[in-house]
DNA sequence: TTATATTTTTAGATTAGTCTAAAAATAAAA
DNA sequence: TTTTATTTTTAGACTAATCTAAAAATATAA
Protein backbone atom coordinates (compact mmCIF):
# COMPACT_ATOMS: atom_id res chain seq x y z
CA UNK A 1 0.00 0.00 0.00
CA UNK A 2 2.64 2.37 1.08
CA UNK A 3 6.25 2.32 0.21
CA UNK A 4 8.82 2.10 2.52
CA UNK A 5 9.72 5.48 2.07
CA UNK A 6 6.51 7.01 1.68
CA UNK A 7 5.76 5.32 5.55
CA UNK A 8 9.29 7.43 7.07
CA UNK A 9 7.74 10.31 5.21
CA UNK A 10 4.87 9.77 6.98
CA UNK A 11 6.74 8.87 10.46
CA UNK A 12 8.70 12.64 9.79
CA UNK A 13 5.70 14.27 9.61
CA UNK A 14 3.89 12.94 12.25
CA UNK A 15 7.19 13.79 14.44
CA UNK A 16 7.41 17.39 13.66
CA UNK A 17 3.61 18.22 13.55
CA UNK A 18 4.06 17.77 17.31
CA UNK A 19 7.27 19.23 17.78
CA UNK A 20 6.28 22.10 15.62
CA UNK A 21 2.68 22.97 16.87
CA UNK A 22 1.52 23.44 13.59
CA UNK A 23 2.34 23.10 9.59
CA UNK A 24 5.28 21.36 8.72
CA UNK A 25 7.43 23.56 6.23
CA UNK A 26 9.43 21.30 3.12
CA UNK A 27 12.82 22.42 4.73
CA UNK A 28 12.09 20.48 8.24
CA UNK A 29 10.99 17.40 6.51
CA UNK A 30 14.31 17.43 4.21
CA UNK A 31 16.84 17.82 7.18
CA UNK A 32 14.70 15.60 9.09
CA UNK A 33 14.94 13.18 6.50
CA UNK A 34 18.29 14.03 5.72
CA UNK A 35 17.21 14.48 1.65
CA UNK A 36 17.04 17.66 -0.35
CA UNK A 37 13.76 19.82 -0.05
CA UNK A 38 12.66 19.07 -3.93
CA UNK A 39 12.68 15.70 -3.25
CA UNK A 40 10.73 16.37 -0.17
CA UNK A 41 8.26 18.80 -2.65
CA UNK A 42 8.12 15.51 -4.89
CA UNK A 43 7.30 13.49 -2.31
CA UNK A 44 4.32 15.50 -0.51
CA UNK A 45 2.86 16.15 -3.84
CA UNK A 46 2.58 12.19 -4.41
CA UNK A 47 1.52 11.88 -0.71
CA UNK A 48 -1.22 15.02 -0.82
CA UNK A 49 -2.37 12.77 -4.48
CA UNK A 50 -3.04 9.70 -2.22
CA UNK A 51 -5.13 12.00 0.88
CA UNK A 52 -2.95 10.87 3.25
CA UNK A 53 -1.37 14.83 3.85
CA UNK A 54 -2.87 18.05 3.06
CA UNK A 55 -0.34 20.64 1.07
CA UNK A 56 -0.66 23.84 0.03
CA UNK A 57 2.18 25.26 -2.33
CA UNK A 58 4.61 27.05 -0.11
CA UNK A 59 2.63 26.68 2.73
CA UNK A 60 3.83 23.26 4.52
CA UNK A 61 1.50 20.13 5.43
CA UNK A 62 -0.45 18.24 8.07
CA UNK A 63 -1.13 15.25 8.41
CA UNK A 64 -5.20 13.75 7.52
CA UNK A 65 -6.53 11.56 9.84
CA UNK A 66 -5.72 8.59 7.52
CA UNK A 67 -2.17 9.91 7.29
CA UNK A 68 -2.04 10.30 11.11
CA UNK A 69 -3.17 6.49 11.50
CA UNK A 70 -0.83 5.30 9.20
CA UNK A 71 2.21 7.07 10.93
CA UNK A 72 0.89 6.16 14.02
CA UNK A 73 0.87 2.78 12.99
CA UNK A 74 4.58 2.70 11.55
CA UNK A 75 5.03 4.13 15.56
CA UNK A 76 3.46 1.48 17.33
CA UNK A 77 5.37 -0.78 15.22
CA UNK A 78 9.10 0.63 15.79
CA UNK A 79 8.34 0.66 19.57
CA UNK A 80 6.68 -2.57 19.65
CA UNK A 81 10.02 -3.87 18.57
CA UNK A 82 12.04 -2.21 20.44
CA UNK A 83 10.64 -3.93 23.45
CA UNK A 84 10.81 -7.40 22.52
CA UNK A 85 14.91 -6.35 21.07
CA UNK A 86 15.22 -5.00 24.64
CA UNK A 87 13.00 -7.53 27.02
CA UNK A 88 13.40 -10.80 24.79
CA UNK A 89 17.08 -10.16 22.81
CA UNK A 90 18.54 -8.49 25.99
CA UNK A 91 19.73 -5.19 23.65
CA UNK A 92 20.42 -2.62 25.52
CA UNK A 93 18.46 0.47 25.69
CA UNK A 94 20.60 2.59 23.03
CA UNK A 95 21.31 -0.30 20.14
CA UNK A 96 17.42 -0.78 18.97
CA UNK A 97 16.88 2.03 17.12
CA UNK A 98 18.10 1.18 13.71
CA UNK A 99 16.80 -2.72 14.35
CA UNK A 100 13.86 -1.19 14.96
CA UNK A 101 13.88 1.03 11.85
CA UNK A 102 13.56 -1.54 9.61
CA UNK A 103 11.26 -3.68 11.50
CA UNK A 104 8.43 -1.06 11.53
CA UNK A 105 8.27 -1.75 8.06
CA UNK A 106 6.88 -5.28 8.28
CA UNK A 107 3.41 -5.83 6.67
CA UNK A 108 1.56 -8.26 8.72
CA UNK A 109 -1.37 -7.07 10.67
CA UNK A 110 -1.83 -10.42 12.58
CA UNK A 111 1.73 -10.27 13.39
CA UNK A 112 1.27 -6.57 15.65
CA UNK A 113 -1.36 -8.10 17.14
CA UNK A 114 0.45 -11.38 18.53
CA UNK A 115 3.67 -9.86 19.03
CA UNK A 116 1.63 -7.27 21.04
CA UNK A 117 0.03 -9.99 23.00
CA UNK A 118 3.44 -11.84 23.31
CA UNK A 119 5.31 -8.67 25.29
CA UNK A 120 2.68 -8.53 28.02
CA UNK A 121 0.53 -5.46 26.03
CA UNK A 122 3.60 -2.70 26.69
CA UNK A 123 1.86 0.75 27.11
CA UNK A 124 5.99 2.28 26.63
CA UNK A 125 9.07 1.45 24.80
CA UNK A 126 12.38 1.12 26.48
CA UNK A 127 13.21 4.58 25.76
CA UNK A 128 9.81 5.21 28.01
CA UNK A 129 7.52 7.24 24.74
CA UNK A 130 4.42 5.51 24.77
CA UNK A 131 3.20 3.20 22.05
CA UNK A 132 0.01 3.99 20.26
CA UNK A 133 -2.71 1.66 20.71
CA UNK A 134 -3.75 -0.13 17.48
CA UNK A 135 -6.09 2.74 16.52
CA UNK A 136 -3.44 4.93 16.27
CA UNK A 137 -4.17 6.69 19.98
CA UNK A 138 -1.79 7.65 22.38
CA UNK A 139 -1.61 8.40 25.99
CA UNK A 140 0.18 11.86 25.74
CA UNK A 141 1.05 12.05 29.25
CA UNK A 142 4.25 14.27 29.74
CA UNK A 143 6.73 12.55 30.65
CA UNK A 144 9.13 14.66 33.26
CA UNK A 145 12.24 14.15 34.78
CA UNK A 146 12.43 12.67 38.29
CA UNK A 147 14.64 15.69 39.23
CA UNK A 148 10.89 17.63 38.88
CA UNK A 149 9.73 15.64 40.98
CA UNK A 150 8.44 17.10 45.11
CA UNK A 151 8.29 14.85 48.16
CA UNK A 152 6.11 11.80 48.43
CA UNK A 153 5.40 11.97 44.93
CA UNK A 154 5.52 8.55 42.77
CA UNK A 155 6.35 7.94 39.96
CA UNK A 156 7.11 5.20 36.70
CA UNK A 157 10.86 5.23 35.17
CA UNK A 158 9.91 5.43 31.72
CA UNK A 159 12.60 6.03 30.00
CA UNK A 160 16.38 7.82 30.40
CA UNK A 161 18.26 11.05 29.14
CA UNK A 162 21.78 9.74 29.13
CA UNK A 163 22.51 7.15 27.71
CA UNK A 164 25.48 6.39 28.67
CA UNK A 165 27.16 2.64 29.69
CA UNK A 166 28.18 4.27 32.98
CA UNK A 167 24.89 5.43 33.79
CA UNK A 168 22.98 2.53 32.60
CA UNK A 169 25.18 0.42 34.65
CA UNK A 170 24.51 2.16 37.66
CA UNK A 171 20.78 2.10 37.22
CA UNK A 172 21.11 -1.78 36.99
CA UNK A 173 23.09 -1.61 39.83
CA UNK A 174 20.13 0.18 41.68
CA UNK A 175 17.79 -2.12 40.13
CA UNK A 176 16.08 0.35 38.06
CA UNK A 177 14.72 -0.38 34.71
CA UNK A 178 11.58 0.77 32.70
CA UNK A 179 8.61 -0.01 34.69
CA UNK A 180 10.20 0.34 38.25
CA UNK A 181 8.09 2.43 40.49
CA UNK A 182 9.88 5.23 42.52
CA UNK A 183 8.91 7.34 45.53
CA UNK A 184 10.24 10.22 46.45
CA UNK A 185 11.02 9.81 49.82
CA UNK A 186 13.02 13.53 50.57
CA UNK A 187 14.05 16.06 48.72
CA UNK A 188 17.15 18.22 49.43
CA UNK A 189 16.50 22.02 48.01
CA UNK A 190 20.26 23.09 48.39
CA UNK A 191 21.83 20.67 46.34
CA UNK A 192 18.62 18.95 44.34
CA UNK A 193 19.58 15.17 46.26
CA UNK A 194 16.82 12.99 46.94
CA UNK A 195 16.44 10.09 48.96
CA UNK A 196 13.93 7.50 47.06
CA UNK A 197 12.67 4.02 47.28
CA UNK A 198 12.88 1.50 45.15
CA UNK A 199 11.28 -1.71 45.59
CA UNK A 200 12.32 -2.62 49.30
CA UNK A 201 15.14 -0.26 48.80
CA UNK A 202 15.79 3.34 50.14
CA UNK A 203 18.79 5.19 49.07
CA UNK A 204 20.13 8.75 48.28
CA UNK A 205 20.86 9.69 44.74
CA UNK A 206 21.96 13.13 43.41
CA UNK A 207 20.64 15.32 41.31
CA UNK A 208 22.65 14.44 38.46
CA UNK A 209 21.30 10.81 38.16
CA UNK A 210 17.65 12.79 38.97
CA UNK A 211 18.06 14.94 35.93
CA UNK A 212 18.49 12.07 33.56
CA UNK A 213 15.44 9.70 34.29
CA UNK A 214 12.54 10.15 33.03
CA UNK A 215 9.12 9.19 35.03
CA UNK A 216 5.11 9.10 34.81
CA UNK A 217 3.86 10.08 37.74
CA UNK A 218 1.14 8.15 39.38
CA UNK B 1 25.69 -3.80 0.94
CA UNK B 2 23.02 -6.32 -1.18
CA UNK B 3 19.72 -4.93 -1.85
CA UNK B 4 16.62 -6.71 -1.20
CA UNK B 5 16.15 -7.78 -4.35
CA UNK B 6 19.81 -8.99 -5.31
CA UNK B 7 19.30 -10.96 -2.19
CA UNK B 8 16.03 -12.50 -3.03
CA UNK B 9 18.00 -13.80 -6.77
CA UNK B 10 20.51 -14.77 -4.78
CA UNK B 11 18.67 -16.51 -2.77
CA UNK B 12 16.52 -18.10 -5.88
CA UNK B 13 19.27 -19.24 -7.65
CA UNK B 14 20.70 -21.07 -4.04
CA UNK B 15 17.60 -22.91 -4.34
CA UNK B 16 17.81 -23.72 -8.42
CA UNK B 17 21.35 -24.61 -8.18
CA UNK B 18 20.19 -27.25 -5.90
CA UNK B 19 17.25 -28.52 -7.28
CA UNK B 20 18.87 -28.65 -11.18
CA UNK B 21 22.00 -29.62 -9.56
CA UNK B 22 23.96 -27.69 -12.00
CA UNK B 23 23.47 -24.44 -13.34
CA UNK B 24 20.60 -22.45 -13.43
CA UNK B 25 19.47 -20.64 -16.45
CA UNK B 26 18.16 -17.13 -17.16
CA UNK B 27 14.35 -18.68 -17.91
CA UNK B 28 14.46 -21.11 -14.52
CA UNK B 29 15.40 -17.47 -12.73
CA UNK B 30 12.44 -15.66 -14.38
CA UNK B 31 10.05 -18.09 -13.21
CA UNK B 32 11.01 -18.40 -10.11
CA UNK B 33 11.43 -14.61 -9.34
CA UNK B 34 8.23 -14.66 -10.95
CA UNK B 35 9.89 -11.52 -13.77
CA UNK B 36 10.91 -12.03 -17.12
CA UNK B 37 13.99 -12.95 -18.68
CA UNK B 38 15.23 -10.02 -19.87
CA UNK B 39 15.26 -8.56 -16.15
CA UNK B 40 17.37 -11.88 -15.01
CA UNK B 41 19.76 -10.93 -17.70
CA UNK B 42 20.46 -7.34 -16.33
CA UNK B 43 20.26 -8.29 -12.67
CA UNK B 44 22.27 -11.25 -13.16
CA UNK B 45 24.99 -9.10 -15.21
CA UNK B 46 25.10 -7.13 -12.01
CA UNK B 47 25.64 -9.87 -10.03
CA UNK B 48 28.91 -11.28 -11.90
CA UNK B 49 30.20 -7.65 -12.15
CA UNK B 50 29.50 -7.76 -7.80
CA UNK B 51 31.34 -11.22 -7.77
CA UNK B 52 28.54 -13.17 -5.81
CA UNK B 53 27.76 -15.68 -9.37
CA UNK B 54 29.99 -16.58 -12.15
CA UNK B 55 28.35 -15.97 -15.78
CA UNK B 56 28.72 -16.63 -19.10
CA UNK B 57 26.61 -15.85 -21.87
CA UNK B 58 23.76 -17.73 -22.71
CA UNK B 59 25.55 -20.47 -20.23
CA UNK B 60 23.47 -19.73 -17.34
CA UNK B 61 25.02 -18.79 -13.71
CA UNK B 62 26.54 -20.39 -10.68
CA UNK B 63 26.76 -18.75 -7.17
CA UNK B 64 30.82 -17.88 -6.01
CA UNK B 65 31.54 -19.20 -2.55
CA UNK B 66 30.88 -15.15 -1.04
CA UNK B 67 27.21 -15.32 -3.27
CA UNK B 68 26.63 -18.88 -1.52
CA UNK B 69 27.23 -17.77 1.82
CA UNK B 70 25.10 -14.58 1.38
CA UNK B 71 22.18 -17.14 0.24
CA UNK B 72 22.50 -19.28 2.94
CA UNK B 73 22.67 -16.47 5.72
CA UNK B 74 19.06 -15.08 3.84
CA UNK B 75 17.87 -18.52 4.28
CA UNK B 76 19.17 -18.68 7.79
CA UNK B 77 17.30 -16.21 8.63
CA UNK B 78 14.31 -16.61 6.92
CA UNK B 79 14.11 -19.97 8.66
CA UNK B 80 14.99 -18.16 12.53
CA UNK B 81 12.17 -16.12 12.27
CA UNK B 82 9.84 -19.21 11.06
CA UNK B 83 10.44 -20.52 14.15
CA UNK B 84 9.90 -17.20 15.96
CA UNK B 85 6.69 -17.21 14.48
CA UNK B 86 5.20 -20.25 15.35
CA UNK B 87 7.10 -21.13 18.65
CA UNK B 88 6.80 -17.55 20.21
CA UNK B 89 3.69 -16.14 18.59
CA UNK B 90 2.15 -18.84 18.10
CA UNK B 91 1.31 -18.71 14.23
CA UNK B 92 0.34 -21.94 11.97
CA UNK B 93 3.19 -23.85 10.17
CA UNK B 94 1.36 -22.48 7.27
CA UNK B 95 0.95 -19.32 8.02
CA UNK B 96 4.53 -17.75 8.41
CA UNK B 97 6.27 -18.01 5.02
CA UNK B 98 5.20 -14.30 3.54
CA UNK B 99 6.55 -12.77 6.78
CA UNK B 100 9.61 -14.44 7.10
CA UNK B 101 10.08 -13.10 3.55
CA UNK B 102 9.98 -9.84 5.04
CA UNK B 103 11.72 -10.52 8.48
CA UNK B 104 14.94 -12.24 6.07
CA UNK B 105 16.16 -9.31 4.93
CA UNK B 106 16.57 -7.04 7.96
CA UNK B 107 20.26 -6.18 8.64
CA UNK B 108 22.10 -6.37 11.97
CA UNK B 109 24.63 -9.42 13.05
CA UNK B 110 24.17 -9.28 16.47
CA UNK B 111 19.98 -9.99 15.85
CA UNK B 112 20.29 -13.23 14.11
CA UNK B 113 23.00 -14.38 16.69
CA UNK B 114 20.47 -13.47 19.51
CA UNK B 115 17.45 -14.51 17.87
CA UNK B 116 19.41 -17.52 17.48
CA UNK B 117 19.78 -17.77 20.99
CA UNK B 118 17.19 -17.02 22.03
CA UNK B 119 15.12 -19.40 20.25
CA UNK B 120 17.27 -21.85 21.56
CA UNK B 121 20.12 -22.62 18.42
CA UNK B 122 17.15 -24.51 16.69
CA UNK B 123 18.57 -26.95 13.70
CA UNK B 124 15.32 -27.12 11.91
CA UNK B 125 12.46 -24.78 10.96
CA UNK B 126 8.70 -25.18 11.27
CA UNK B 127 8.42 -27.06 8.04
CA UNK B 128 11.24 -29.00 8.55
CA UNK B 129 14.02 -27.56 6.48
CA UNK B 130 17.69 -27.08 7.91
CA UNK B 131 18.34 -23.91 9.09
CA UNK B 132 22.20 -23.26 7.92
CA UNK B 133 24.75 -21.99 10.67
CA UNK B 134 26.37 -18.43 10.57
CA UNK B 135 29.05 -19.84 8.31
CA UNK B 136 26.54 -20.92 5.84
CA UNK B 137 27.04 -24.17 6.23
CA UNK B 138 23.46 -26.88 6.27
CA UNK B 139 22.73 -30.11 7.59
CA UNK B 140 21.76 -31.32 4.53
CA UNK B 141 20.49 -34.50 5.68
CA UNK B 142 17.96 -35.30 3.32
CA UNK B 143 14.36 -35.73 5.04
CA UNK B 144 12.29 -38.50 3.80
CA UNK B 145 8.74 -39.50 3.76
CA UNK B 146 7.67 -41.49 6.89
CA UNK B 147 6.04 -43.66 3.75
CA UNK B 148 9.25 -44.86 2.66
CA UNK B 149 10.52 -45.93 6.30
CA UNK B 150 10.69 -49.69 7.08
CA UNK B 151 9.52 -51.53 10.55
CA UNK B 152 11.72 -50.69 13.42
CA UNK B 153 13.06 -46.89 11.63
CA UNK B 154 12.93 -44.27 14.13
CA UNK B 155 12.55 -40.71 12.61
CA UNK B 156 11.98 -37.21 14.15
CA UNK B 157 9.02 -35.67 12.63
CA UNK B 158 11.38 -32.84 10.41
CA UNK B 159 7.87 -31.44 7.99
CA UNK B 160 4.84 -31.98 6.09
CA UNK B 161 4.21 -32.08 2.60
CA UNK B 162 0.67 -31.72 2.81
CA UNK B 163 -0.53 -28.06 4.53
CA UNK B 164 -4.15 -28.33 4.37
CA UNK B 165 -6.31 -27.76 7.55
CA UNK B 166 -7.39 -30.64 8.38
CA UNK B 167 -4.30 -32.38 8.09
CA UNK B 168 -2.84 -30.27 10.26
CA UNK B 169 -5.47 -30.65 12.84
CA UNK B 170 -5.01 -34.41 12.59
CA UNK B 171 -1.42 -34.34 13.69
CA UNK B 172 -2.68 -31.91 16.21
CA UNK B 173 -4.89 -34.28 17.81
CA UNK B 174 -2.02 -37.44 17.87
CA UNK B 175 0.61 -34.75 18.99
CA UNK B 176 2.65 -34.78 16.23
CA UNK B 177 4.53 -31.66 15.42
CA UNK B 178 8.19 -30.91 14.56
CA UNK B 179 11.00 -32.30 16.22
CA UNK B 180 8.24 -35.13 17.69
CA UNK B 181 10.41 -38.53 17.75
CA UNK B 182 8.12 -41.25 15.90
CA UNK B 183 8.90 -45.17 16.22
CA UNK B 184 7.46 -47.64 13.02
CA UNK B 185 6.16 -50.62 14.56
CA UNK B 186 4.55 -52.34 12.11
CA UNK B 187 4.04 -51.91 8.55
CA UNK B 188 1.75 -53.30 6.02
CA UNK B 189 2.43 -54.32 2.46
CA UNK B 190 -0.68 -54.49 1.26
CA UNK B 191 -1.80 -50.85 1.73
CA UNK B 192 1.33 -49.26 2.81
CA UNK B 193 -0.41 -48.55 6.44
CA UNK B 194 1.43 -48.36 9.33
CA UNK B 195 1.37 -49.01 13.31
CA UNK B 196 3.29 -46.07 14.87
CA UNK B 197 4.78 -45.13 18.10
CA UNK B 198 4.39 -41.32 19.44
CA UNK B 199 5.63 -40.97 22.66
CA UNK B 200 3.82 -43.44 24.93
CA UNK B 201 0.84 -43.66 22.23
CA UNK B 202 0.33 -46.34 19.61
CA UNK B 203 -1.53 -45.96 16.72
CA UNK B 204 -2.47 -47.24 12.65
CA UNK B 205 -2.03 -44.66 10.40
CA UNK B 206 -3.07 -45.27 7.15
CA UNK B 207 -0.63 -44.87 3.43
CA UNK B 208 -2.04 -41.12 3.17
CA UNK B 209 -0.66 -40.01 6.56
CA UNK B 210 2.31 -41.41 6.10
CA UNK B 211 2.92 -40.06 2.52
CA UNK B 212 2.99 -36.20 3.86
CA UNK B 213 4.71 -36.91 6.78
CA UNK B 214 9.10 -35.72 6.48
CA UNK B 215 11.43 -37.55 8.77
CA UNK B 216 14.70 -37.60 9.53
CA UNK B 217 16.03 -40.80 10.66
CA UNK B 218 18.22 -41.39 13.34
C1' DT C 1 8.25 49.86 0.37
C1' DT C 2 11.72 48.58 -2.25
C1' DA C 3 15.84 45.48 -1.95
C1' DT C 4 17.80 41.37 -0.15
C1' DA C 5 17.68 36.87 1.73
C1' DT C 6 15.43 32.63 2.44
C1' DT C 7 12.37 29.05 1.28
C1' DT C 8 10.10 26.36 -1.96
C1' DT C 9 9.10 24.70 -6.40
C1' DT C 10 10.15 23.37 -11.20
C1' DA C 11 12.87 21.39 -14.87
C1' DG C 12 15.80 18.06 -16.28
C1' DA C 13 19.03 14.27 -15.16
C1' DT C 14 20.32 9.83 -12.62
C1' DT C 15 19.93 5.10 -10.59
C1' DA C 16 17.70 0.58 -9.57
C1' DG C 17 14.67 -2.45 -11.14
C1' DT C 18 11.43 -3.52 -14.27
C1' DC C 19 9.11 -4.03 -18.93
C1' DT C 20 8.23 -4.89 -24.32
C1' DA C 21 9.86 -5.82 -28.71
C1' DA C 22 13.32 -7.24 -31.61
C1' DA C 23 17.83 -9.40 -32.51
C1' DA C 24 21.17 -13.02 -31.63
C1' DA C 25 22.59 -17.43 -29.99
C1' DT C 26 21.65 -22.12 -28.92
C1' DA C 27 18.99 -26.39 -29.12
C1' DA C 28 15.83 -29.57 -31.42
C1' DA C 29 13.70 -31.57 -35.45
C1' DA C 30 13.16 -32.72 -40.12
C1' DT D 1 22.63 -30.43 -42.00
C1' DT D 2 19.55 -27.21 -42.91
C1' DT D 3 15.28 -25.48 -40.92
C1' DT D 4 12.49 -24.45 -37.02
C1' DA D 5 11.75 -23.58 -32.27
C1' DT D 6 13.40 -22.06 -27.96
C1' DT D 7 16.25 -19.45 -25.02
C1' DT D 8 18.80 -15.50 -24.05
C1' DT D 9 20.39 -10.99 -24.75
C1' DT D 10 20.14 -6.18 -26.32
C1' DA D 11 17.95 -1.80 -27.08
C1' DG D 12 14.98 1.48 -25.59
C1' DA D 13 11.40 2.95 -22.43
C1' DC D 14 8.98 3.34 -17.76
C1' DT D 15 8.46 4.25 -12.54
C1' DA D 16 10.02 5.59 -7.88
C1' DA D 17 13.04 8.17 -5.48
C1' DT D 18 16.60 10.93 -5.62
C1' DC D 19 19.75 14.85 -7.14
C1' DT D 20 21.53 19.70 -9.08
C1' DA D 21 20.67 24.07 -10.85
C1' DA D 22 17.71 27.63 -11.77
C1' DA D 23 13.26 30.02 -11.26
C1' DA D 24 9.43 31.60 -8.43
C1' DA D 25 7.30 32.76 -4.16
C1' DT D 26 7.56 34.33 0.47
C1' DA D 27 9.78 36.54 4.38
C1' DT D 28 13.02 39.94 6.27
C1' DA D 29 15.51 44.25 6.48
C1' DA D 30 16.87 48.68 5.23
Amino acid sequence: MFSFTEENYLKAIYHLEHELKGEVSTNAIAERMDTKPSSVTDMVQKLAEKNVISYKKYKGTLLTPTGRKIAANVIRKHRLWEVFLVEKLNFHWDEVHEIAEQLEHIQSEELVVRLDKFLGHPDFDPHGDPIPDKHGNVKRTEKKLLSECNKNQRGVCVGVKETSGEFLQYLDKKKISIGTKITVLGKEFFDGSMIIQVGKDQFFISKKIAENLYVQTI
